[in-house]
DNA sequence: CCGGCTTGATTACACCTGTAGTCATCGCGA
DNA sequence: TCGCGATGACTACAGGTGTAATCAAGCCGG
């Protein structure tokens, strides 16, 4: 019944993952940091940065440290984790599961700067060593 | 207020995008030859299809002609621009909208075959020309 | 020692989404 | 002509999401 218990990936939301970065860049927080990192960018209020932490502890993309009487919160689910889950969504809605026919996407559709093609190329070079 | 009386491109949720495809594919259909399309498919009945036909409607996704008692569907929105929307949607959340940071994630998780390489850099040959 | 601030927990609530049932209508076939 | 089947409109409803108020408890400063 309840999946949130058994299951250590569940899907998490926009405003999850807004909490979820300033997490993973920074390490281990309270409550009240994480809020100042976010709070001014979003708009949001303390109490909503809460709910947001205690719905991640429940989908186990992060974990609680009592530290006196609060919490620390850090990461659980890896950065990368995230990043390759949510690009392969992408790619297997929107391009039959074909990267390639999203980095064609991206340079047909003048996504790519001339300094992101150079990258690229760069890239390609050192993948074929 | 209501936004999707004005608003001519609201959010297209996943369901609704199945249905999109569709009607990209095949150009102009009634609610059935949707439904024949991808209620076997996704397990869907005929009323979730048009609810999502309607739904679509009110994002002015796609339009409706009268053709008799029932009704043609269409896309409005080109399929290219839904691709790049999403696309950008994803490299901005995920990757500080550098799409570079994006290829360099499928390469090194290897999300990339050889094709796929060979593919990516036989595009940027022709677009360096 | 006590009241107020900090903090997590609980509750709230509107909107979106997925999925579908019901209803009224209207034209076609018998 | 008349009932039936197809069709769009309306309604339903549970679960997720965004956003927040409120509550209870406990520690800290006065």
């Amino acid at each position: 019944m309840n999946k949130s218990s058994e299951n250590p990936r569940e899907r998490i939301s926009d405003a999850e993952h807004a909490v979820m970065e300033v997490l993973w860049d920074r390490g281990t927080l309270t409550a009240s940091e994480v809020c100042e990192e976010v709070c001014g960018k979003r708009g949001w209020s303390l109490p909503t940065v809460k709910t947001l932490l205690s719905r991640l502890v429940q989908k186990r993309a992060i974990e609680t440290r009592p530290d006196g009487r609060r919490f620390l919160y850090s990461p659980i689910m890896a950065r990368a984790d995230y990043v390759g889950g949510e690009s392969k969504r992408l790619v297997d809605r929107l391009f039959g599961g074909k990267a390639a026919s999203l980095v064609a996407h991206l340079a047909e559709s003048e996504a790519l700067s001339e300094n992101d093609l150079a990258e690229i190329e760069a890239l390609l070079k050192e993948l074929k060593q």
